[in-house]
RNA sequence: GCGCCUGUAGCUCAGCUGGAUAGAGCAUCUGCCUUCUAAGCAGAGGGUCACAAGUUCGAAUCUUGUCAGGCGUGCCA
């Protein structure tokens, strides 16, 4: 990676000063050190502020610490170089280390920007919803921040194992029974609507959606029908709906975790081992029929119930259960909550850590609710009102890409204001756009440049500009040859050169960008990362007219065109976006 | 009350984990299509980074306090 060599770079320079004596009273060169993208460009492309950094520790003020780095430093990628200010040390970067990065795209072609595997699993759990109703709007956040979370995690180099866990049991799979049932005999026409408990059961609408008497007959004995048997039909169906509507946007997990068919089977089921050991080892006690966890004395604010006077468990037990089990498969637990949730965190952790486990392996990414808005006015969803948007909807309005786009353009942390009369206006000016329009703009020039020319005065065909043979051939040769740029660099004008160095350091990023955007679990990092990366490619694009008569400059063009096409493509597979060839 | 999250341009959001003159998109205004896709480019206006102290060479970023909004604080999930 671009960053790390130069960091590298200037970690044996420090080194050298030292061994010569040259700063003070510092023993060491520090671990890290940070390489920074200047927002002056007078600055030049990258600036080390590392000698600020040491001044207590060399005694030595830190011009002349940059100094002394600076003198020791191996220039070679480095085509200009100057002390500012204070001490920041101002980098240029040579043609060589602008064709390297080039080379790289293209010797690592798909997996440019990945890692090799570090060995590693993780175990992601996201979206989990009930199996008792359709998908909606923070479903859909929430799936498709995980899916891109997995990428972009696989892409950095770990094995990522992705989970749904089914919650099949308990009070909500009961009136779930319950809501099918009733929802039946109405469809039969056995009771009508005001005999439809609609304060207890699911909405009959939101129902009558799913409970078709063409499927149900198949599954149901209608006139001898039995709520457990409703209960499972209806969950079996919700449960593939969900599976489906995931599908269509790309979000698919390793496995389907039941909780009625994991942890409630057998006897004792993996929930009653858990209230045993809990109570064997002190960390529970009994009160008032209920069986507590003693979260108090594990960093939570109370104590919390496991086990209801009725005898049920708990969400918090089964959960326990459920991630003991994770715990037995890989060695790092993510989770994906709504943030609604967070105050289970320290139950949960607390339980775990007291139970043997460690607590720190398991991570949860929070995200904000996604609310609704009309024409800027905020709405409450609900499904009386009949105003739940749900992910079938969206996709029907603004398609896969731009919901997909939308969904993770934003930082998990910040709540989501999803206005619906935006999204549907969202056809030329979304951003999805501009930045596939990049990728099509950079396939439209190579079909330019290889594919038969029609004159128009003429009529007739005349041959392509450029052999494909010729093509491959540069495309080839582009993975180890440098002085591409170099041999043009002086034909080019200040615009011209700039917007290609620009649009090659902005691809050089790109692997760090990806380092980065994982490490703080952030796809979100990555849709800025591709906006910034179209804008580079756009401008570029505007100042440097590719196909030109000077075959040299043609090609360095065309190289940076390809090379741009491919990270594009990269990115935007990262968070399953369609890369189009044509627009 | 307590805990977590958020507060940056008219709106939606970035700000590289403490760096130099705080940036994009949308919206408003001005230019650019007889040359590779104008779903584009070039430019203009728009800011007390909620407020106040503190930490240091240096703060939108870290600490503390205040204000405002969201969420949580069940023998619900």
């Amino acid at each position: 990676m671009l960053n790390d060599l130069i960091s590298s770079l200037f970690k044996q320079s420090i080194d050298a000063a030292i061994a010569a004596g040259k700063l003070g009273n510092l023993k060491s060169a520090p671990e890290s050190i940070a390489v920074e993208l200047p927002k002056n460009p007078d600055h030049g492309d990258r600036a080390i502020s590392i000698a600020m950094k040491l001044t207590k520790d060399a005694g030595l003020n830190s011009r002349q610490i940059a100094q002394a780095i600076v003198d020791n430093l191996d220039r070679r990628y480095f085509s200009h170089l100057d002390i500012a200010g204070p001490g920041f040390i101002n980098l240029t970067l040579s043609y060589e280390m602008l064709e390297k990065t080039i080379n790289n795209v293209f010797a690592e072609d798909e997996r440019y920007g990945s890692s090799k595997s570090n060995g590693k699993k993780i175990l992601l759990e996201y979206v989990s919803a009930n199996p008792t109703g359709d998908l909606h709007l923070g479903h859909g956040r929430q799936a498709v921040l995980g899916s891109a979370i997995a990428s972009l995690l696989k892409v950095a180099g770990y094995d990522v194992f992705c989970e749904f866990y089914i919650n099949d049991a308990g009070a909500q799979i009961e009136k779930l029974g319950k809501s099918c049932y009733q929802a039946i005999l109405f469809q039969e026409s056995k009771i009508d609507r005001n005999d439809y408990d609609e304060e207890n059961n699911y909405p009959l609408d939101s129902m009558l959606e799913f409970i078709h008497p063409a499927q149900y007959r198949h599954a149901l004995d209608v006139n001898n029908l039995d709520i457990n048997a409703c209960a499972d039909y209806a969950k079996k169906l919700f449960q593939e709906h969900q599976k489906k509507v995931l599908k269509d946007i790309f979000v698919e997990f390793d496995q389907w975790y039941s909780e009625s068919e994991n942890l409630h089977q057998g006897s004792p089921t993996k929930v009653d081992l858990i209230a045993q050991e809990m109570l064997a080892k002190d960390l529970a006690y009994e009160l008032d029929g209920a069986l507590w966890f003693r979260a108090k004395d594990h960093g939570d604010e109370r104590d919390r119930v496991l086990r209801k006077a009725d005898g049920k468990y708990t969400y918090l037990a089964a959960d326990l259960a459920y991630h003991r089990d994770k715990f037995s498969r890989a060695d790092y637990l993510i989770n994906i909550w709504g943030a609604d949730h967070h105050g289970q965190i320290p139950g949960i952790k607390g339980a775990l850590q007291a139970l043997g486990h460690n607590s720190e392996a398991l991570e949860i990414v929070l995200y904000q609710l996604v609310s609704l808005a009309k024409n800027g006015v905020e709405v409450k969803m609900s499904k009386r009102e009949g105003n739940v948007v749900t992910i079938t909807d969206l996709v029907d309005e603004v398609g896969i890409d731009a919901l997909r786009y939308f969904m993770v353009e934003v930082q998990a942390n910040n709540r989501m204001v999803f206005d619906l009369e935006l999204a549907k206006k969202q056809d030329k000016d979304n951003p999805v756009y501009y930045i596939q329009y990049a990728h099509a703009r950079a396939c439209s020039i190579v079909r330019n440049l290889l594919g038969e020319q029609i004159d128009i005065n003429q009529g007739t065909l005349e041959k392509p500009i450029l052999q494909k043979s010729e093509f491959d051939e540069w495309l080839n040769n582009a993975q180890h040859t440098t002085g591409f740029f170099e041999n043009i660099a002086h034909k080019l004008n200040t615009l011209e050169s700039k917007s290609l160095r620009d649009l090659v350091l902005t691809i050089a990023n790109y692997p760090d960008e990806i380092e980065n955007a994982a490490l703080n679990r952030a796809p979100y990092k990555i849709a800025n990362y591709l906006n910034h990366l179209a804008t580079m490619f756009h401008q570029f694009y505007s100042h440097n007219r590719v196909i030109v008569d000077d075959k040299d400059l043609m090609r360095a063009r065309v190289i940076i065109v390809v090379a741009t096409q491919k990270v594009l493509r990269n990115a935007l597979k990262l968070l399953s976006i369609s890369a189009p060839e044509k627009m």
